[in-house]
DNA sequence: CGTATAGTTGGATTGTTGTCAAACCTTCCA
DNA sequence: TGGAAGGTTTGACAACAATCCAACTATACG
């Protein structure tokens, strides 16, 4: 039930979250996230066929950005969109670039 | 009077677009680009404070990402951002990076 | 306790990016 | 015709990024 450390949201940069959604399986992670609620990092990886330790840094890049939240539940760990912060601190942003994505 | 080769709205790519975004100074050139309407290279990247080249380097990516159009006119070249045609193709996303951004 | 599961970390590699400087190309103008 | 002005290109370099593999940590389960 332990939160991993991320950044506040008066930390968030929008160049970080710009660079963190600029890459396709980010993205896509990201997309999957938006409509998913919910996913352990094995969930989110599945279908993108790329090597575990790749999708965790992929994982840290997002969450360092800003853009999800990890939380550890035993052995696994769940992530979700930070999408009520990233609402409050870049208005449209999120939305406007799953829509484009989706 | 000559246009610069740049991509079609068909091939413009989200994560081309994030990628020219998510940079300091070429977002600063978005910026400024979306309040000035039409400016110069030179006229862009006057405050910006990196070498000419850099800039030269920088509104290529924008051009070849399709954020911007440039414009050849004597031997200067105006830049515009290309708002209408990313707003058809990722609607809304230019006005909430503008609007985080600036 | 031993083993499987879920993810992370470190190293290696390969490729990309941001930056500058110097040389270059075009166009204008005196 | 010879500069000057406005940008581009090329080369160099350091920093960063994406990927994989192998080794590791931590938790759970039998």
């Amino acid at each position: 039930m332990r939160l991993l450390p991320q950044p506040a949201i008066e930390d968030i940069q929008l160049t970080e979250v710009l660079h963190a959604l600029a890459d396709p399986a980010r993205l896509e992670v990201v997309v999957k996230l938006a409509t998913e609620v919910e996913l352990t990092c094995r969930g989110v990886g599945e279908a993108i066929g790329l090597h575990k330790s790749t999708l965790s840094h992929h994982y840290r890049v997002l969450r360092d950005a800003g853009v999800v939240s990890t939380r550890q539940e035993g052995r696994q760990k769940f992530m979700t969109l930070r999408k009520g912060d990233l609402d409050d601190r870049f208005p449209g942003l999120l939305d406007s670039v799953i829509g484009a994505a989706g």
